[in-house]
Order: C-alpha cells, then structure tokens, then sequence
DNA sequence: TATACGATTATTTTT
DNA sequence: TAATCGTATA
C-alpha cells in the first residue's frame, strides 16, 4: 500500500484524484514529481494496469528520476517496467516505429538533429536557386521548425498570418516543401516531426487513433508550461479516449517560449479540457526563506500569470551574497576562490556547488578558472560529445549502413577520408536523382557504372566505396556494434588520415581519443542494454545527448556548470548565478527587444535552484568579439530588497583579516612545538 | 581535387 | 576572439 502520510493536504488531493482531467499548478520547489511519482503507485495500488499508465516529461533526465523514484516505490520490477514513462521526442519515435509507414515512408527513418536539418536546408536551397545571401538558412529553418511546432504544413502559410515566422512567406513556403521532401527521400524526421507526425497520423487514420488513446488510460503530463501547439494536439490524441489528463507545471518557470512553446496551453487548460479540477502546490520545500522571498518578489513583476505566492517554513538562512568584479576572468576567479573556501569552511562535498549562466559561451572563464586550481567540474551542454566532429564522421557511416537513402550522412563521409570523389562527381550524380533516374544519391553510386559524364577514374573511386559499405552492410548482423566501428575505422584508414590532416599532433590525438570513447561508450551500451542494434544505438544517441561517453564521469563529486535553461528541475545547496547583467538577463543584442517577463522567469528559475546559499555575480565590463563591453545590473536585481543581500566584497577583506588571525595562531602554535621539543 | 590562407561572421537558451 | 567559409593556387 502507498503511504500518503508525509503528503501535504494539497499534494495528497492531487494524488488521490482519479478521473476527469487536472491541472496541477505546481511552484518551485514543491514537490511536483513526489505528487506524480505517488500519484503512479496509487493508480497501480486501485488496481490501475501498468501499461495504461503513462508519463510524459519534456527530458530524459526527468523521465530517468520519474523511473528511479517509481522503482523505489514499487518493487515489482516487472510491474515497472510496464509502466510507460517518456520524454515527449521519444514516445513519438515509438510511434512512428509503429505507425510511419501509414504516410508512405519507409519502414526504417533515422532522425535528423539540428546540423543535420541544417544542411538538408543547405542543399535544397542551393539545388532550387535560393540565393543564400538574401535568405539566412538558419533563419527559414528556424521558420520551418516554428511552422512545425504551430502543426503548419507549407500549404497552411500565408502571408498574412504567418509574416513573424519569416518575413517572405513565399520563401518560407517553398523551402519548408522542398525541405520536406528532402527529408522523405532521405528516410529521415526531424525531432519536430517526431511530435507533429504522429498528430498526423492520428488525424488522418481512426483505428491508429483509437489504438494509442485506448491504451492509455491515465495520462500524466510534467512541465506543461513547456508544451507547444503540435503537443498539446499530441495529448489531446492521446487522452481522447479515456479523459483522464493531469497536467503538472508552472507558468513561473515557462522558458522556452522561443522554441514555440505556448503559456497559454497551462493557463487556458481549464477552458480546454471540461471539467478540469484545479490544485495548486504552493508550499516550497527546497529553498531557505530568504532566497524563496527573493524569487517572490522577482516573479511578482511579471503581468501574465496565475496569482500566487509560495512559502515555506524553513528558517530565513543566509542572505544573498553580492558582488561586481571588472570583468569576467576575475568574476569567475573570484567565483572560484569562494567557492573553495566555503568547501573547506562548511565541509561540502563539491557537488553541492553549481555556477549558472545565461549562455553557454560564459562557461569558458568558469572552466579556466577551475582548471587552474584543479576543483573538479562538470559541464552540462555546450558542444557535447556526439557533436564533436569526428564523432559525427563515425556516426555517419554508421547511419549510411542502417539507411543508405540519409543523402546528409552519405555525403559526409563520401570523401571523407578522401578518396577521389570530388564536387564535380557528387553534383553529377545527385543530378541523376534530381532527373528522375534514381531514387537517392546511394542508389545512383551503386549505377555509377551507367552514368554518362564521369571519368573513369572517377567512376572507380564511387565503385570502390559502395564496394567497402556494401561489404559492412552485409557484416551488421554478424559483428557487435563495437566490433564493427572499430573494423570500419581500421578499413577507411582514418586514423592515419587524421594524424595527415591535423598538423598539431595533439589535436590529432584527442581526436582519435574521442573515436576510442566512443568506441567505449558503444561498449557500455551493448552491456546495459536487453538488445542492442544498430538503430536503436543511432536513435538513443540522437534523442540523450546525456548518453555518456563513460559513465564513471558522472558519479564523480564536481561541480557543476550549466545554463540556466539547463538547470530546471534542478537544485543546489550551493548556487552562484553569474552574469546577471543587462543584455544576459534580460538577454537581448543590440536593436532587439528582449522578452523582459520570460527572462524575469529564467531568473525565478535560476534563483530557485538555491537551496541553502546563493550568490549572484557581475562583471562591469565584459570581451565580446575582441572589444569590450560595458556591463550594467541585471534590471531583476532591484526587485530583490536590500535587507535580503550583502556584499561578498567587505566579506572580502574579513578573509584578509582572518587569514592574518590565522596566521598568527599557527605561528604561535609552532613556537609552542617547538619549545616542546627544545626542552 | 586538395590545401592553405585570408575573409567573414557569429554567440541564447535545447528535445 | 575563434571558428567557419570561400577562394586562389598548386
């Protein structure tokens, strides 16, 4: 039986309300994924079956704490595992593993991250005379995922109504078609189609409706805040039958409003969903008194949001540490330098600590400063592992050898080491597809044979290559996963192309050091998991960045470095929340209007991540581009009142004073020593 | 076709 | 500033 005892009255009705749909309007710090996880083994307890239980979560980072603090609940391993508990990407993938080729795809797709979208966008307006000096690529894709978000399909856009996607609709219009097709004919989705594909499918065929929403029978969705149009029309497929819907978020904490994500979903729930019962979670269990009375008072300022206040009876607690350095090598020394008295003053471990900050560029200074005084550290996001250029090489063979139809990863490694196959033979080729004569860019190198306007040299060079990938293709179902990147790495020849390519023999190393943890991280995967393949590994890998290169990195006491973006759903003993500057927090650049309230809420967020102490941080000036840049306060900082703050600064010089204190007390100490020996 | 160098341009946040 | 891109040259 689940023991509701040590529940609030509020979070015990969330978790004892069975039918109908509820919003669970849930603050910093209170205890929202208690409420979910508890709410999980109650259904199970009234004798709710497992397989009708599902939990959405925006990252696997909080599906990965919804698992492990269910299995602490439930020992029933089997029952566990039952359950579905997901991100939003991945339950689409499973979907569409099920349900794609009802819109004419083929029964293997890859998924496409951002670079790759990026250079399908690339080429499509490149082979359709889209001049790229007038129309930003990054810009239409960005447009296009916003399309997607909003479930518009090109048709769908018109001038008048969608001019804030892009400002030439047309365009706008006619790359996202080409680039649709592109994707088709690369058997590939985008991480946007992984949401807006299954609505589709939904939409279009009644028995796949039926058979999703019939199955989930409790639907329980966290962040909700963050959702956008395409998956709110996700949940609402999915909760057509059964109507039981919870939703669990807070409006305060709605930071990705740039990403599409609409406010609106969680403040007009109860007018979508008839019969919505409300709860709100006010008490906050995390933070000391002052911090929490900080946070308040920011969020406050903010026009459009429920009304509420959240408290708590914990003791007031430190007040907020202050400082103002010259500038950002200093800010993060400084940073640094206290952070490590604190350690040995209060005797923590370095993982209570974390810095934040807006942007991922700012981590450099936090980095060098650690490195430098060899404080253990670990950064979260920024350019990640699978990101990592040769990494990215590996991984393209290996998605040519699942999809020879991923034109993106084809001709990333077609000359890659080279091998002769220039511009000139790729163009040719592709220009084939385009005539009609084949079906996609591999198919018309395994033809390369009947392609009038090659030479032959040319001609052997591609028959060479289809050669050594047809080869591998027919080696996956005989070798491991590791097995076979290794062979293909020795076959290709790249390391010694590598030690060629980079003339710094260092670079060249950790490049090849890279390509051995990966090798290492395939490793790992194939022991932990039931059935490793090919395409689950490329879909892990695509959808967790968190899918670490070595595990041991992660149990490690460091600190930690992440954005404040990053940093939701977390929480710290120790926080320093750095360069809360204008221009940062608000973010804004030069001739833009920053989006003051969604900023004011990254910085809720950030100041709710603090449990104990937090300190917040400038600098006055700051190198941007090569110059430099004067800084300002962060506007969000005169909300938070005087009596709650101090200076870091005068506590600054104490330390001097007391390091002097010290100093004599150890002279003394050894004076005494040593009288103890001379006698 | 490969490479090297100068020019250019980008820095928000992420599944 | 640093990384990426495009062009000139061998």
């Amino acid at each position: 039986m689940v023991s509701l005892g040590h529940l609030n009255p509020e979070q015990r009705d969330a978790v004892l309300h069975q039918r109908g749909p509820l919003l669970i309007l849930a603050g910093a710090g209170s205890g929202k994924t208690r409420v979910i996880v508890h709410r999980i083994a109650y259904l199970l307890d009234q004798g709710e079956a497992p397989q009708g239980i599902l939990a959405v979560s925006f990252t696997n980072r909080a599906v990965r704490e919804m698992e492990e603090r269910v299995a602490d609940m439930i020992k029933d391993r089997s029952i566990v595992k039952k359950l579905t508990l997901s991100t939003f990407h991945s339950l689409g993938v499973k979907i569409l593993r099920k349900e794609l080729q009802r819109l004419g795809y083929p029964a293997r797709f890859t998924i496409y991250d951002p670079s790759d979208q990026l250079a399908l966008v690339r080429r499509v307006m490149r082979e359709n005379r889209i001049d790229e000096t007038f129309h930003n690529a990054k810009d239409l894709l960005a447009a296009i995922s916003q399309a997607k978000n909003l479930f518009l399909d090109p048709p769908d856009l018109n001038h008048n109504a969608h001019h804030e996607l892009y400002n030439n609709v047309m365009v706008l219009k006619k790359t996202y078609s080409l680039y649709e097709d592109g994707l088709r004919a690369c058997g590939a989705v985008d991480f946007d189609d992984l949401i807006r594909l299954p609505v589709k499918i939904f939409r279009a065929f009644p028995e796949a409706l039926h058979t999703w929403s019939d199955r989930y029978r409790q639907i329980m969705v966290d962040e909700y805040q963050d959702t956008n149009r395409a998956q709110l029309l996700m949940v609402e497929c999915l909760a057509s039958v059964h109507k039981n819907l919870c939703v669990v978020g807070d409006d305060d904490q709605s930071i990705y409003g740039w990403r599409g994500s609409d406010v609106s979903n969680i403040l007009n729930f109860g007018d979508q969903f008839q019969g919505t019962r409300v709860i709100m979670l006010t008490q906050n269990y995390r933070c000391s008194g002052h911090i929490l009375t900080a946070a308040n008072k920011v969020i406050a300022q903010n026009k459009t949001r429920y009304d509420k206040e959240l408290w708590t009876d914990a003791n007031p607690g430190p007040r907020i540490g202050l400082a103002v350095l010259p500038d950002e090598e200093q800010e993060a020394r400084y940073t640094v330098e206290h952070l490590y008295e604190l350690k040995h003053n209060e005797k923590r471990p370095w993982r209570d600590f974390a810095i934040l900050y807006r942007t991922n560029a700012q981590s450099r200074a936090f980095e060098d400063a650690l490195r430098q005084e060899r404080i253990p550290y670990k950064l979260v996001g920024g350019q990640t592992f699978f990101e990592r250029k040769e990494v990215k090489d590996t991984l393209a063979y290996l998605k040519v050898l699942y999809q020879p139809s991923d034109e993106i990863a084809l001709r990333r490694i077609i000359n890659y080491p080279p091998r002769s196959i220039g511009t000139t033979t790729i163009e040719r080729l592709s220009e084939t597809v385009r005539e009609g004569q084949y079906n996609s860019l591999y198919q018309a190198c395994e033809h390369v044979g009947d392609i009038e306007g090659l030479g032959t040299s040319a001609k052997n060079a591609v028959a060479e290559f289809i050669g050594q990938i047809e080869d591998f293709r027919s080696r996956v179902p005989h070798l491991s996963l590791s097995a076979l990147t290794l062979r293909l790495l020795e076959e290709i020849r790249l390391f010694p192309y590598m030690h060629r390519e980079y003339k710094n023999p260092n670079e060249a190393k950790s490049r090849i050091d890279n390509l051995s943890s990966l090798i290492n991280a395939i490793e790992q995967y194939e022991k932990r998991v039931d059935s490793p393949s090919l395409d689950d590994y490329l879909e892990r890998i695509t959808l967790d960045t968190r899918e670490e290169d070595d595990e041991r990195e992660t149990e490690k006491d460091a600190i930690t470095l992440i954005t404040l973006h990053g940093a939701k759903g977390l929480e710290y003993p120790v926080v320093y929340l750095v360069g809360v500057e204008d221009g940062f927090l608000p973010f804004y650049r030069q001739g833009e209007d920053p989006n003051v309230e969604e900023e004011r809420r990254l910085c809720y967020v950030g100041i709710t991540r603090a449990k104990q102490r937090l300190y917040i941080l400038r600098a006055l000036e700051r190198r941007r581009f090569g110059r430099n840049l004067e800084r300002e306060p962060s506007r969000f900082l005169k909300d938070i009142p005087k009596e709650l703050t101090f200076f870091l600064q005068a506590d600054q010089q104490r330390k001097a004073q007391s390091e002097e204190e010290r100093d004599q007390k150890f002279k003394s100490f050894f004076s005494e020593i040593n009288s103890l020996f001379s006698k």
